[in-house]
RNA sequence: GGGCAUGUGGUGGAACUGGUAGACACGCUAGGCUUAGAACCUAGUGGCGCAAGCCGUGGGGGUUCGAUUCCCUCCAUGCCUACCA
């Protein structure tokens, strides 16, 4: 009588024993740790086809990691604040909080069937006050420290909402709910000195075990460069105008100053000059984000005023330029066209001379020359190399006191004020115009109950709460979402501690061993978690300078080439499947189609071919039974096979875990060894011998997959030892050596590079006698006859190759 | 605009260090089982060609005995670009 493979009860059966067990509470223990953690989701109310990737990566590394006898922590919680629930409670009228709590309550029983193994006993939310209160105290030490400031900053705001907009909610430069034009305003913001920070972040980038792209875009990200700050007196003025420049080399090539629309000399020459204001008004209605501000046609306006270049002392033209960023270095740009594209078409534009001052050969004159190369038309520094240049005209700026050399870093501080309702409260009190933060005493601040629809800016309009502090007035703008991000790996350890922000739970647990989540998230979110970590570290709240030693970035799920959204149509809803085929199925097929970092394209079909797969490995263990078997002395060849490649798919299972995540090419080689099972040896009538191979077979491959699909394997790891033997997650399997290799091995042939023949040969034969035979080898022969053989390159045990 | 990736059969992907391109699957074709279908099992399956063989890893060029892999160049797509998370 067979039984069916019945997913469904098999996996309510294995999690109940899981739970009834609290088998994946974790707790400080003798052996050596191993933290890991996936990136926590926004409760946006169903599971997505990228959680169940993500969750599932992250839960086969935590089993794997347990068979290898490590304390295996893994966590999961909730980034709960945000901007869905306020558009959702508008929406819906439903309270943001309401929302929330109801999209985390269906959200965890969907992992829950995924079968993911989670401490649920630190589970958290960002949205609690026990889990804020910490944010907010951690935000007035670092206030404490001098690394919160205060100051204006650009922000999208509606004019008919009267709200600040998210760059997202802008579209084609129109609010998305009034469409009305959205205008740059600056608004005062509160910011953390990230950029006091910026050295260690760049330098300790390289101790860690990171993706070499993301490790690359960390750097870009923070963007040091050194050159030289170089003041420009404005002419008929006494004034000075200081323009940060990485090619010093160029400056006689100099022949504009272009300042940001939001510099003081464009603001005040605005309220004189009225083609002036319209231009900078203009300038106001390109959206607040860089790609927008970088792909709008470069314009510009002539100030009216010039400025003396500091070495040739000619007057050249101040002008404006919508282009030039208020943020980084001073807000003025030196245009030297002929070595700068964007200062190339600006000139070309405006007709503004193009003066051409480095060199790069003979050959090519063409301007721009972006590179560097040989100064020419720069008086005494003609002929010098750019880099000896520009050390030398740094040298002679800084005699004339005109200049000096400047490292500058293109990462800006961290402005945390958002003007929204669902996030943390911002824990500061105005009185008499100064702010003050809350005192530790006085925390939480808590974000008092709204329902919906509360307006644009609530909690500016609820009294209550602006008055509820002792003296003076509350802040009434929350925190940025990715401040509660930032540091919720680490009260993962602590997050049942009601009474401390972190305890001793938490230098043991981090760093995390590994961090999984995806690739989106490459900059802003593990730099602030990386700052966050380091101010933690100096505020003396926890140890280590990283918080993440290894990072596993994870591609998108794709249907039909594209991202999965609403708006394509092409979503694939997670559950139906779980529902339709169980977890291992899912699980299997997600870790199977295509490895971790790869874009994973999703196919009804495939996930058929993954359900087969198991279906076929219940039936061939369904009715196995353990059978205590002495390890026989002698084998067939047929029984040799299958233990070589027994041995072989437990090594290469184990280094696919191990060392490259290849989660894919491990399910391959286990499909391999079930495929390479001999009908005869599953009959009642096998030999000893064959039932022993079979056996190591069999418990090899449950145990290969267990972190995969684990439901499955555990049961029929039950089921064959019938409770004799140890939880099948005590143990990862062991190769032996010696049972690696078989003493043939096939080499392959080549003539000219090209393949003319395969002969099988003994490894021990010598490098003469397998040339002798390759040149006989009939097809090889062929293409050999009459010619002369100018050289064989022979790779042991690969190839050989007849130049001829 | 900038930064970082990716591109291999009809499809997802494999080839890890320059050494047999297409493992493992999906799909398809033929056969078996079946009243029929589903499921399952067996065999085949990059293109052209009767065959020998030739062609083939986004396009073009290069290095090499040998290139999916290294170099140059062009094209396409994706992610990020500081208020989506």
């Amino acid at each position: 009588m067979r039984n069916e493979y019945n997913p469904a009860i098999i996996e309510k059966n294995i999690q109940d024993k899981w739970d009834t067990e609290k088998r994946y509470q974790a707790q400080i223990d003798k052996r050596e740790k191993f933290y890991c953690l996936s990136m926590f989701p926004y409760p946006s109310g169903k599971l997505h086809m990228g959680h169940v990737r993500n969750y599932t990566i992250g839960d086969v590394v935590s089993r794997y990691k347990r068979m290898q006898n490590f304390n295996v922590f893994q966590p999961m919680g909730w980034d709960a604040f945000g901007l869905p629930a306020e558009n959702a409670a508008i929406a819906n009228e439903v309270s943001p909080e309401e929302w929330t709590k109801s999209n985390i309550e269906n959200m965890k029983s969907q992992l829950n069937s995924l079968g993911l193994s989670y401490d649920w006993s630190k589970e958290l939310q960002t949205c609690d006050s026990d889990y804020y209160k910490w944010e907010q105290l951690i935000f007035t030490k670092l206030y404490e420290k001098g690394l919160v400031y205060k100051k204006k900053s650009m922000v999208n705001w509606d004019p008919v909402d009267e709200t600040v907009l998210a760059n997202e909610q802008v579209i084609d430069g129109k609010g998305w709910r009034s469409g009305a034009k959205v205008e740059i305003k600056e608004i005062d913001q509160w910011f953390i000195k990230i950029t006091k920070y910026a050295d260690e972040l760049l330098d300790s980038i390289d101790t860690l075990d990171w993706p070499e792209n993301v490790k690359t875009m960390q750097k870009n990200w923070i963007g040091k460069s050194l050159g030289a700050e170089i003041k420009f007196k404005i002419n008929g003025t006494n004034d000075f105008l200081k323009v940060f420049s990485t090619r010093p080399d160029t400056i006689f090539g100099a022949s504009f100053l272009a300042i940001s629309p939001g510099h003081e000399i464009a603001k005040k020459l605005a309220e004189k000059n009225e083609n002036i204001r319209n231009f900078l008004d203009e300038a106001k209605k390109i959206k607040a984000a860089e790609a927008d501000m970088a792909k709008a046609e470069k314009l510009g306006i002539e100030t009216g005023l010039s400025v003396e270049h500091p070495l040739t002392k000619d007057l050249i033209p101040l002008w404006i330029g919508n282009f030039v960023l208020m943020e980084y270095g001073t807000g003025v740009v030196m245009g030297v066209p002929a070595h700068d594209q964007r200062d190339f078409d600006f000139a070309s534009k405006y007709n503004l001379p193009i003066n051409q001052v480095i060199s790069i050969g003979n050959d090519s004159n063409e301007l721009p020359i972006l590179d560097k190369g040989l100064l020419i038309n720069s008086d005494e520094f003609n002929e010098l190399l750019s880099e000896e240049a520009s050390s030398k005209i740094i040298d002679k700026l800084e005699d004339l006191d005109l200049g000096s050399k400047l490292i500058q870093y293109r990462l800006r501080d961290w402005g945390v004020s958002r003007q929204r309702y669902w996030g943390c409260p911002i824990p500061m009190t105005y009185k008499d115009g100064q702010a003050y933060p809350v005192p530790e005493d006085e925390l939480p601040v808590i974000l008092p109950k709204l329902s919906a629809g509360s307006g644009p800016t609530p909690l500016s309009l609820n009294k209550d709460f602006i008055n509820s502090a002792d003296q003076g007035t509350r802040e009434t703008d929350t925190f940025d979402t990715f401040m509660d991000s930032s540091w919720y790996y680490a009260r993962f350890t602590s997050a049942d501690n009601k009474d401390e922000i972190f305890d001793e739970n938490t230098n043991y647990w981090l760093p995390v061993d590994l961090y999984i989540g995806g690739i989106e998230h490459a900059i802003l979110h593990l730099l602030y978690s990386r700052f966050f970590h380091k101010a933690l570290r100096d505020l003396g709240l926890v140890d280590g300078d990283e918080p993440f030693k290894k990072l596993l970035t994870q591609g998108m799920v794709l249907k039909d080439g594209a991202k999965m959204s609403k708006s394509k149509g092409n979503t694939v809803d997670p559950q139906s499947f779980i529902d339709k085929y169980g977890a291992d199925t899912i699980r299997l097929y997600m870790m199977f189609t295509a490895p971790p970092e790869q874009s994973l394209e999703w196919s009804d079909k495939s996930v058929e071919g993954a359900s087969r797969f198991l279906k076929r490995l219940w039936n061939l263990c369904d009715g196995l039974k353990y059978e205590d078997i002495p390890e026989p002395n002698n084998f067939t060849q047929e029984e040799k096979e299958l233990r070589n490649k027994t041995h072989q798919t437990i090594k290469k299972v184990t280094d696919d875990f191990e060392t490259r995540y290849a989660f894919n090419t491990a399910i391959a080689s286990i499909m391999e060894l079930l495929n390479s099972i001999p009908k005869s040896f599953v009959e009642s009538d096998a030999s000893p011998s064959q039932k022993f191979c079979l056996q190591e077979a069999v418990v090899s491959i449950v145990q290969c997959l267990f972190p995969i699909a684990p439901h499955i394997c555990e049961q029929i790891w039950c089921n064959f030892y019938n409770g004799s033997q140890n939880c099948i997650e005590k143990s990862w399997p062991k190769y032996d050596e010696n049972l690696l290799e078989s003493d043939m091995v096939s080499l392959v042939i080549q003539v000219n590079g090209k393949l003319r023949g395969k002969i099988n040969i003994d490894k021990s034969m010598s490098e003469e006698s397998i040339k002798d035979l390759a040149s006989q080898e009939e097809n090889v022969m062929k293409f050999l006859d009459g010619k002369e053989i100018k050289k064989i390159i022979y790779i042991k045990q690969k190839i050989i190759n007849f130049v001829i």
